[in-house]
DNA sequence: CTTTTGTATTCTGTATGCAGCATTTTTTGT
DNA sequence: ACAAAAAATGCTGCATACAGAATACAAAAG
């Protein structure tokens, strides 16, 4: 593993108070976005003096921002061992996938009912820049603002619980989905899902939304359960 | 706020190795159970100094455990002025039971395909001594066994991520239904439901079970929404 | 009497130090 | 040469110490 970059602490000598994030939300998100990103393989210890130097903190908000990450699920903690950055099996991402799914589901159905048309726009605007991602093919912000229209449609849903978990869950899944990189034909069909998705949405059609958002986590189940 | 049982640690002065489970975990489950049991108020800071003397631990494992419950959502990180213990809306509760609801459909859809005999065996029995319970008019045991049967409802599934999600959401509820005392004729319907539950589930019948637990949920929400 | 400002105290946030457990290496006996 | 035991090393777990921020209090001005 290659150089990391520290945190924004005192890059320079001038100490102006640069820091306007407490240092545990700095440390979380950080730590989580080695984890998606793959700087720390799922097995990987985290080894709590070498991490913290090489991020320029001492040990104990370090191990505080893991004892975070572990209720969270994205690391294990192994008594008098550490902790280690968990393995997902594919049965765990099936799981996973499953409980998303119906999540999606019911999101779509609150989602129609609650949703604003000023929010459904908001969506829909999402949703056309994404395509517009896809045709230039644009992996990664496609991924993003893929992401972020599910994120949406969630929060469309006007249940706190409900974007929490879907949340949570997204983000123990990100890290597989950088990996599952579908062909080109996989990846049409789940553009055609997205277009049934907003046009469902707009329409306020609760089951059919509802049905849509099932059947393209279903699908995404395909796409990566060949490269467990 | 009164006397606190101290965590097992030299309650004496002879020092013998005592502590075989670790401490952060006993610290966490301790904090939980003293919030859930209302030891700490909605709203309560977490005073690091005096509740880790009140524990005999010092403020490092303490504020560890702290952070872990943080993102379990059972406490809130105020940068600069600790945690205190969540309070939830009405609204809040009602979002978390909407969720559970799907969830437990879910569940109870999955368990029937996947719960061996054996295993709905043991709920049955659990069922049949929920009842006892009932007949004794023992509402903590009642309430204790009636949590451990929708828990084991959850694992029926065999969706480790169900059981997770299930289980927080169950902790968070918890607190609430230690207040939400039902009158005897709303108890009554809640053990038909069970009696329903534990039929379905014999009989494999999935949408049965799915929808007599959501149905059971949806009531759980009128038996608590007064007493807010 | 109210408001504002300066000071003191208290608590959080971070760093460091020490003890115990795990693991690895070395040594010793067969 | 191999196995088992013993020592040594490295890391985690916990406690303590120190610095900075927030709040509470007090004094002074309007």
């Amino acid at each position: 593993m290659d150089e990391i970059s520290p945190l924004q602490r005192r890059a320079d000598g001038s100490a102006g108070p640069i820091r306007r994030t407490a240092l545990h939300d700095t440390l979380v998100n950080h730590l989580r976005d080695m984890i998606i990103e793959g700087d720390l393989e799922p097995g990987t210890r985290l080894h709590e003096g070498q991490l913290g130097e090489q991020l320029g903190v001492s040990r104990t908000p370090l191990r505080e921002a893991i004892k975070y990450l572990a209720s969270e699920g994205l690391v294990e903690l192994v008594p008098s061992r550490g902790a280690i950055v968990k393995r997902f099996s594919p049965k765990d991402i099936h799981d996973m996938l499953t409980v998303l799914r119906t999540l999606e589901e019911l999101a779509g159905r609150l989602a129609c009912e609650t949703a604003t048309d000023a929010e459904i726009a908001h969506v829909r605007e999402l949703h056309d820049e994404m395509i517009d991602r896809y045709k230039a093919a644009d992996r990664l912000q496609y991924y993003k603002l893929n992401q972020d229209i599910h994120t949406a449609i969630a929060r469309l849903a006007q249940n706190s619980s409900l974007i929490d978990i879907h949340a949570m869950l997204q983000t123990r899944l990100k890290r597989i989905r950088f990996i599952g990189h579908e062909g080109p034909e996989k990846w049409a069909a789940a553009i055609r899902e997205h277009e049934e998705m907003i046009t469902a949405l707009e329409a306020r059609d609760k089951d059919g939304l509802s049905e849509v958002l099932g059947r393209h986590l279903f699908n995404a189940w395909d796409r990566v359960r060949d490269s467990l």
